[in-house]
DNA sequence: AAATTTAGGTATGAGTTATAACTGTTTTAA
DNA sequence: TTAAAACAGTTATAACTCATACCTAAATTT
């Protein structure tokens, strides 16, 4: 007697499977903060990686595109328009470097620099909202974790 | 006497006013996962989408795409190209259901699970090595932060 | 029976990331 | 002191992921 094939095995069907898995629920959890980070910044008309790019220059000024590129790893190319997108904005300028008539020297302009202020606590806003349930120590323990993750990551690929 | 715009302030730039966020350190840590969980699958002719999917039909045998999709995150449009090339590849098969002749059932086929068990084995070497230095203890509290931050994003959007 | 909903699919566009190659400038070496 | 190499920024482009709108066939509702 050739039993017939199941059709519908689990009553409840689910990804318990993968939930062991760091990186299916990084990829989720991910998803989820990108989603909240964009709704946040979109009414000061930044994205994820505009508003990195203003923190980190306002932090280093004087700051040359490719420094700011290896800092975000970001390749260079994929910069330029990010740059494009915050200078068009009047919330940075690019400086010609003095001693290097190459290079650009990153400053925030004021009203980058309010802007800024401003996005940063929506953000941390956000990042308390994406971290309800955890506490302080959780949280630090989870971004050490992250820290040492794409540490390891950097250390596989190409030890340069 | 008006002073210089100062060129280079920081002798050595960083970017930990951006370290602080969550966000930002997942960010980072989930591209190092993906290249290094992308580089483990490619030799068995996978990628982390239709590995996930694979595992999930595996343990879910008889699921409808439609299901398949919400369990997975994923749109439907998207799990289309994803299932063809699972089903192309000789993998898991889209079984018309008996009892709805719109729905397909999936189930994976003998040759899909033995490569689904061997990518398996791949894929958790690849966790421990992105794990490293990590205790058990650690692991098991990211990966609940992880899902506690997807189910924190969930909630802010679309209470449905 | 007509209207609505559902399953799967097609087509398409937006956003992110990576690579190759080019211009102009600086540095290194012959 | 030129010639070669390296570097800063840029352009163009391709691959991949994700989302949306719309279509068909079949089921369900009214």
């Amino acid at each position: 007697m050739p039993t017939p094939r199941p059709q519908l095995v689990q009553p409840d069907p689910d990804d318990e499977g993968l939930r062991g898995h760091v990186g299916y629920n990084m990829k989720r959890a991910f998803h989820m903060i990108q989603m909240d980070v964009n709704a946040t910044l979109a009414p000061f008309g930044l994205r994820m990686v505009t508003f990195s790019a203003l923190v980190v220059v306002m932090e280093n000024p004087g700051l040359r595109q490719s420094q700011l590129a290896e800092l975000l790893a970001i390749e260079r190319p994929n910069l330029v328009v990010i740059l494009d997108e915050l200078e068009q904005a009047g919330l940075l300028t690019r400086d010609r470097a003095p001693d290097d008539r190459r290079a650009y020297a990153l400053h925030v302009t004021a009203k980058g620099l309010a802007l800024c202020e401003e996005a940063r606590i929506a953000v941390s806003a956000h990042d308390k909202r994406m971290a309800e349930g955890l506490t302080d120590a959780e949280l630090d323990m989870l971004i050490t974790a992250l820290r040492r993750i794409e540490r390891n990551g950097k250390l596989g690929r190409s030890p340069k």
